[in-house]
DNA sequence: TCCCACGATTGATAATTGTCAAGCCAACAA
DNA sequence: TTGTTGGCTTGACAATTATCAATCGTGGGA
């Protein structure tokens, strides 16, 4: 494995706190790959053979049943994903697709637990990790239940103003289909949610979106920490 | 704290292989208080300051948002909730209430955390008991996504079945309307629900069910490990 | 015993969301 | 340039789900 990566990893509020021999008996076993675009890393059911840590590019979390499918997460540098299923040694819940080209790097779980058996620092530093998404699944599962799709669309558009500097404009960050999924609806009624917040002060070009009310916008959308706060 | 309760938190898996002194520490500043039914125990958004331990009776885990409200998961005994929010010292995401009059331990949040940060053993438990919650969260995320809600009723009297001991009768462990909630319905759908199942072999007379035609019914229902096995 | 409270059910209706089919449009390759 | 592809949008329609109002039935409490 390349030092860079090694690096990047090593930075990781994961790997961070670890004692050096640890890291570099992890690292001993793992290795880097690039992949292109549209490619499954993992298909839901399988054993969890590597903990996957997305070095770059930018990785789809899915799940399917009875010919539906689900967009249930996406994975951007740097962060790793099915830790739970690496921990527990249990199947993978979901698929894992490349959404562009992308650089993965494996680290077998057999290591991983290994390694949680005999580092305190790495164990507390998975707890705190997982706590994360524990808490992140648990206000998306809110979103879901307590929310119309008009509302989970509003909410996601702050969210991403958020992210994207809170200016009035901002681009999406993936394609309309795939948001559709991500929010539980179908790309047509994606595309009238976006219709049906215009009143509330909101502007669709393709994929630029300018809040042009934000106040009224917020009204209506009426985003809550507990939900929406990404950090906590 | 009575020495049973002190002895049953001891069994749990999540308290059972840390160090003796560890465990005393957190039960010095442990109480145990007896609950009438429908005491709401907690608010989402307070600081968390006690980890809960459920010894008797059943606690909803609920949240609310403009107006509406939404059962999110039952905790009975034996086992903890908020765990989480705990770790991480960050706002309850739920809020939880009794359902029947109950017996509950609170542990003072800072002592978890800092008898986390000196003993790897606990640590490792709270990681294995974390993993497991993230992918119950999971299966219900999905079960929310992949499925209609008859979809979802039937794979739930399944699962309930199964938890009954597998016979064809069996009773539902609580009421509809809770039942409705947790499906994410409304009481009036649920009701037709059950009826929308009568076709594919099932019988309803007020809480008993009946599968009285399994293979027919699971065939409609099309359990899948991956989103209803409560173990993995 | 009667009455009340409360959950469950039912019917009527409306809102929301999904499905199917067709058309639009920009990107891209020949 | 032209043709093709794939994603997005739109319209018409159907299915699903929610809402509102009324009723039923059962289990306490007076």
């Amino acid at each position: 494995m390349p030092d860079s990566s090694f690096r990047e990893i090593r930075d990781l509020a994961l790997f961070s706190q670890m004692a050096d021999e640890n890291f570099s008996a992890l690292m001993r076993g793992a290795y880097v790959q690039n992949f292109p675009a549209q490619i499954e890393l993992i298909t839901e059911g399988d054993p969890s053979d590597f903990l996957h840590v997305v070095l770059s590019g930018s990785v789809d979390l899915f799940s399917a049943w009875n010919d539906r499918e689900t967009s249930l997460a996406t994975v951007r540098p740097i962060s790793t994903f099915i830790l739970a299923a690496t921990i527990k040694d249990a199947p993978y819940l979901m698929s894992a697709r490349t959404l562009e080209k992308s650089r993965i790097a494996l680290i077998p779980s057999q290591d991983v637990r290994a390694v949680f058996d005999i580092d305190g620092n790495f164990a507390r530093a998975i707890v705190t990790e997982l706590a994360q998404c524990y808490r992140s699944v648990i206000k998306a599962q809110k979103d879901l239940k307590l929310r119309t799709s008009l509302e989970r669309l509003a909410n996601y558009l702050l969210r991403q103003q958020r992210r994207a500097g809170g200016a009035a404009s901002f681009d999406l960050d993936f394609e309309k289909r795939r948001l559709a999924s991500v929010l539980g609806m179908t790309a047509e009624n994606l595309s009238r949610a976006f219709k049906g917040l215009q009143p509330y002060g909101l502007e669709v070009d393709g994929t630029r979106i300018t809040v042009t009310n934000q106040a009224e916008f917020e009204r209506f959308a009426k985003p809550n920490p507990l939900i929406d706060d990404g950090s906590t």
